[in-house]
DNA sequence: CTGAAAGCGCTTACAG
DNA sequence: CTGAAAGCGCTTACAG
């Protein structure tokens, strides 16, 4: 079963491959027959004609891939969702996601060099020199920052921000002297030292004590032993990186018998399911992944010069969510 | 800054496109002088060539991409560890990753047809129509079936021996009356039909009556409407569908005032972080991503001739994580 | 041992 | 309004 070529569809619909060409691209600014155009639609449905991405992109200079490039840690329970609407938001517009782990695997200059994606998409920064080159060879970079970015066409997902949110909560609710949970994974330094700092700032504006910082693993012992220097040090409040570490901190919480939020209040980052189960209840900070993922999507396409205007931010990117642990 | 093409190299190193392509990939069947071949490979190093994917795939008919086709739910935790794992393994054969999320965007048979992938990856059974257009086209699919599966290069995924393995537990801990925990989201219906019939079987094998089965939400209250109907049945153990599941099911117990597992015992799925802090600690199947994950690239390799031989099957798939809440 | 040439399937100036 | 021809970068028979 020979793959069905342009020529194919050409000699069915008793045309040349430039009309055929013509026609499935939709040109515009080519006059067609509406008679011919549709003897070529009808051969081409009929005979299940699909292009082959190979020989576009080997014309184009560029596939229509989009290379989507990852961290080597794992960026959480978010990925998944953001990997999902992507693809079908980009789908829309016969765009594909290639997803590249840079940790093991090829070297990324290698990859891009080869796949000659339409956009590179980058959820963690890589080095200047790659940026360079491929903007050299005609490839546009898309970047989330972690914070603001110099470039325009990234869409930063505020993480002092929601670090700020989180200490602005324990604040409201009477809190003094507040600690924070950093995850132990040094690969999520980038994420846990913004939110951080931004806990730092908001404590700094309400004028209360500097956070006291602990890494706490995700097990019951590593947890137990922040939560007695916690203790020692007049915490009553604790902010966690992520809901992981908060549900940590909870169960060291439990396990040297204090009581939450009334001894100390706990909030988290994700709201993923599990939260909402825990005992108790754990207040988080909800982030809008769909629409980080749209807005994401939005860009690649204002990157290709697909879409009309640039992408707007989303309105509400995060926003807290109150239940019991503060 | 044009693209560095086979002609550079060949003009570089003074040697005809033929020579470069023989010396680059390394052709066994041609001999070259060591001094013409070393010459080629630094002058492409020099050059920093890298050849086109494009070109290549319209050449050979088909590209290096490993197309993973993903159902259109998420698979939860363990889905971003198995396309790490798996693009890092395929990337040593310099095969890339392509995801594709069925749910939205591009028809799959539109897809496939387009990128012409080496081979297709699934993780969700898609009709069987696709399987044979792919397989006519020259493309091989591997595949995960859920249970057993009549192609051998198949890896089975044995979900009703993980249901089987968490009755076999709960009935060796001395419990008679068993429940099953199901998702509430339809989507997971075969995963989750499968651990019941699993279930299910230990349960006759020991002789005790079929398990309880109620779809239990990710919330405190529809946790605890199955609890009341389980206790009512006499129920004192529950097999979560995962771990999530049975992080739930302990909501429920709590809010019911049950002790776990004194009244209740509850055993999950999965192993996630939140099942080892949880209150009490969750009992649940650990599941070895990374060797499936493993398998699955060995598959593909075998799949397009590159590996010696089948790849065995990895021994310890899943094993119990014994813990407080049994 | 090495080179000239064809062809994979597409799009697009360029003629008609 | 439509067609013949070139060329994107690669590999591989086929000559030499």
């Amino acid at each position: 079963m020979a793959r069905v070529t342009s020529a194919d569809v050409a000699r069915e619909s008793g045309v040349s491959r430039t009309t055929v060409s013509y026609v499935l691209n939709a040109r515009k600014d080519v006059v067609l027959t509406e008679a011919t155009r549709q003897r070529v639609l009808d051969a081409a449905a009929r005979l299940g004609y699909t292009p082959s991405a190979a020989a576009r992109a080997l014309r184009a200079g560029r596939s229509d891939l989009v290379l989507l490039v990852l961290p080597d840690w794992t960026l959480g329970p978010a990925i998944d969702t953001l990997i999902e609407h992507l693809s079908t938001a980009l789908a829309t517009h016969g765009l594909s996601v290639l997803v590249h782990i840079r940790h093991g695997g090829r070297p990324l200059d290698e990859l891009w060099r080869a796949v000659t994606p339409c956009v590179v998409l980058s959820l963690s920064p890589f080095p200047a020199a790659d940026t360079r080159a491929m903007q050299q060879a005609g490839i546009p970079v898309v970047g989330t920052a972690l914070d603001d970015d110099p470039q325009p066409d990234v869409f930063a997902v505020p993480q002092a921000s929601i670090g700020a949110l989180q200490a602005d909560h324990l604040v409201a609710r009477g809190h003094r002297v507040l600690a924070y949970a950093a995850p132990h994974d040094d690969r999520l330094a980038a994420f846990a030292d913004r939110r951080l700092a931004g806990v730092r700032a908001a404590c700094e504006r309400h004028r209360v004590p500097a956070p006291e910082v602990a890494s706490v693993d995700l097990d019951v012992a590593s947890a137990r032993a922040a939560v007695d220097a916690w203790r020692a040090a007049g915490v009553t409040a604790v902010a966690a990186y992520n809901d992981e570490v908060a549900l940590a901190v909870l169960a060291g919480l439990r396990d040297a018998g204090l009581d939450v939020p009334g001894d100390v209040a706990v909030i988290g980052v994700d709201d993923i399911p599990a939260a909402r189960v825990a005992a108790p209840a754990l207040t988080t900070v909800w982030q809008a992944i769909d629409a980080q993922a749209e807005h994401l999507a939005a860009a690649v396409l204002a990157a290709l010069g697909l879409a009309e205007s640039t992408p707007e931010r989303p309105d509400d990117v995060f926003h807290l969510v109150q239940r019991a642990s503060t």
